[in-house]
DNA sequence: AACAAGACCTGTAAGC
DNA sequence: TGCTTACAGGTCTTGT
């Protein structure tokens, strides 16, 4: 799924389709459930609001009106598209109809999203919002001094802790292995042994891969569109995610690979320490 | 409190 | 051509 990058695509890519700011005719629910219960009064509560905006809370989307707020998670393979009569999908759960005519629909094959409502001014409280670490794009926050200091006495692999999403948000499988490859510091190091230097590398790395992927449009392997419908490109920038066995892009020593965290992880074993 | 493993789903690719 | 298995961008829940 979508990771940082990919939901801010998909965030800029909903921005400019609700440029006008539309009215919702009616919010149309496909099923009761994608991961979580869609609260049943959703609908009545956001039709004929304006959309003003749509923001983004760590991997979380949120599309502002005066009466609440549409929260919404993409899960592994949620994505959003505008769509025509007729291109319909079985794995559509929620239409948006606008009164401009158009219509919004969210698509999730796995059921892994979240569709929620927020009522105004409840943003801050909500459970899956309100323990969110800091965002990694922030300058101020995602700094050294705050990983070093909150990774003192952890006990998980560097690459666990950096995507733990109450310590910083937004990083999540594939951009782990990348910015610890770019940081040159290996995925399974413990949180705790990690230095200062090291600490530096792995915030300005991991921004800059966040930074890169955003401009490249966000990764696309398998499932991910951008709302444009548009694929992304920054899979051809991976240096080591899913490339086991494959060539270091600095030392051509093989990439290696192995389950952290249950995830899959890959790192160069010459240029990471 | 911190950590590991299990759970939730469907689609696709690989292996036999 | 099937059938079976493994795996996939996440994260909440459960158990130690």
């Amino acid at each position: 799924m979508p990771e940082l990058p990919e939901v801010e695509t998909t965030r800029s890519g909903l921005e400019s389709l609700l440029h006008d700011h539309p009215v919702i005719k009616k919010v149309r629910l496909m099923r009761g459930d994608i991961r979580f219960k869609i609260p049943k009064n959703l609908p009545k509560q956001l039709e004929g609001q304006k959309i003003v905006g749509v923001r983004r809370r760590a991997k979380y989307l949120l599309f502002d009106t005066a009466n609440g707020i549409l929260l919404n998670h993409l899960g592994m393979t949620g994505s959003w598209r505008m769509v025509e009569p007729g291109d319909e999908d079985k794995h559509d759960h929620c239409y948006i109809e606008l009164e401009n005519g158009k219509r919004l629909a969210f698509r999730d094959p796995r059921r892994f999203g979240v569709i929620d409502l927020i009522q105004p001014g409840g943003e801050a409280k909500h459970k899956l919002l309100k323990n969110l670490g800091v965002e990694p794009l922030d300058e101020t926050a995602w700094t050294s001094d705050y990983l070093f200091q909150r990774s003192r006495k952890r006990k998980v692999a560097i690459k666990v802790f950096i995507m733990n999403q109450v310590v910083v948000v937004g990083i999540g499988n594939i951009y782990a292995s990348e910015a610890l490859y770019r940081a040159q510091v290996k995925p399974q190091k413990l949180a705790s042994k990690v230095t200062r230097e090291e600490c530096e590398r792995i915030v300005k790395s991991s921004r800059e891969i966040l930074q890169h992927a955003i401009k490249a449009g966000g990764s696309s392997i398998r499932d991910y569109k951008q709302a444009s419908g548009e694929s992304g490109g920054f899979q051809l920038l991976h240096k080591v995610y899913d490339r086991e066995n494959q060539e270091c892009p600095v030392c051509l020593s093989k990439i290696r690979a192995k389950v952290l965290g249950g995830r899959s992880t890959y790192w160069c074993p010459i240029c990471q320490k």
